[in-house]
DNA sequence: TACTCCCTGGACCGATCAGTCTAGCCAGAG
DNA sequence: CTCTGGCTAGACTGATCGGTCCAGGGAGTA
């Protein structure tokens, strides 16, 4: 318990040219702040594991460290926007989307050993109250998704504050499931906490409107509140 | 962006005699890591806010950092599991039971200005693989938890499988919700997510009872770990 | 009073932190 | 060719990190 030692990996073998530094840079401080949360990640990490100097880091981010990390939430939540646009464009249903992503990502636990995995929560938590410009990319990333779910369900016929809050409860529980998988190291975790997500979901529409089952009948629904 | 100056605050006043140094240190620890996530808080932060000074805190805790952090998690343990059991011991649902608890969390995010509440998640992130001990601590104090949980739905009727997801959900999804809670500093989210959670309890109760789910007679669970 | 032992108090250490600075590389423009 | 400016390169800085060390303080015992 003495000394951590963690420096000792150099870094992913030589940098990729073809790559540029700056994505080099966004890339590693993805996937490390992924692993162990911004406040335990170094710049020298960085440095190392893109294999790039320090001059190049301030260069292309001269707001230093927090900037980076507001570049790797944003690239975060775009990817898994495009996901869940890319699934629902191919016809899958919400609780298929909910299979699909719980199952990547418990494929991502494992062939991680468990490192990487929890989306933003690792950046999230130690945000709050300073470093605000962080907090409000991983509070915009998180209401991107909440609202892209939202949306999905007032289509399907959801009211719209039960929608709201059926998005906040997926977003937590796979968030939190992540989580329990990393601690638990046991990646089923999150397709079990999926299935129940999907059931509720499948049970749950519209709690105080007549039928149970989805009526199908969309497309009449007042407007959004939420945001 | 420069400067941090984060400990500008010396402390909150003069240390209370009363208390053992040691019981001030792991408080104060508690408090800290919860706001701020292990990496973030340095042993200084810890003394100042328990008003201790360097040698005390490592005559109690020769092992340093890590030991303190685990005797945190070991005591937000225990304190979690005792307000679970008192609430059972009251003859309160578990659906009440999780509203309770909802309530009185979504209470403590407001009253610290959302800058605690996120129970061990702040602790979580970043304890794999190194702090061998600090993840020990954490995962068995999710297990704890689960295990109460999975207790009173087998108790309740619930096929043990189904149980045990159920109660890796109901956890998930508190913590998660917790997270977004802070970031989004709207506490109504907690209470939000944990109403779904206990519409699932009480709609999912041994799900696909009559389908191929195997019944498997509950056994007498065994022995209850606490602290 | 004298002695013991648990605990306090804080100076101190080498390592590492985020961030600064400046010297040069090198492709494209003129 | 020269010049220029975006980018690389890494030495350097002061602050802070977790951890070590040891000189006492002071209650209990004799």
């Amino acid at each position: 318990m003495t000394a951590p030692a963690r420096r000792a990996r150099p870094g992913p073998g030589p940098a990729n040219p073809a790559v540029p530094t700056r994505d080099r840079i966004v890339v590693a401080a993805t996937q490390l702040f992924q692993q162990r949360g911004y406040h335990a990640v170094s710049t020298a990490d960085i440095l190392d594991h893109a294999r790039a100097p320090r001059g190049s880091m301030y260069h292309h981010f001269p707001l230093g460290k927090e900037q980076i990390a507001v570049a790797a939430v944003t690239r975060i939540r775009g990817e898994v926007l495009a996901l869940l646009r890319t699934l629902q464009a191919r016809g899958r249903s919400l609780e298929d989307t909910l299979r699909v992503v719980a199952d990547g990502m418990a494929r991502w636990l494992r062939t991680s050993e468990w490192r990487e995995g929890t989306m933003l929560a690792s950046t999230a938590v130690g945000a709050t109250p300073e470093l605000p410009e962080l907090h409000a990319a991983i509070r915009g990333a998180f209401a991107a998704w909440c609202e892209h779910l939202t949306g999905r369900l007032v289509d399907g016929g959801w009211d719209a504050a039960a929608a709201r809050a059926m998005s906040q409860t997926i977003v937590a529980g796979i968030e939190g499931a992540m989580i329990l998988a990393r601690i638990d190291q046991d990646e089923r975790i999150v397709p079990r906490v999926a299935a129940m997500l999907a059931r509720l979901i499948a049970t749950g529409n519209a709690p105080r409107r007549g039928a149970a089952r989805t009526p199908r009948s969309r497309r009449a629904r007042a407007g959004r509140s939420g945001r």
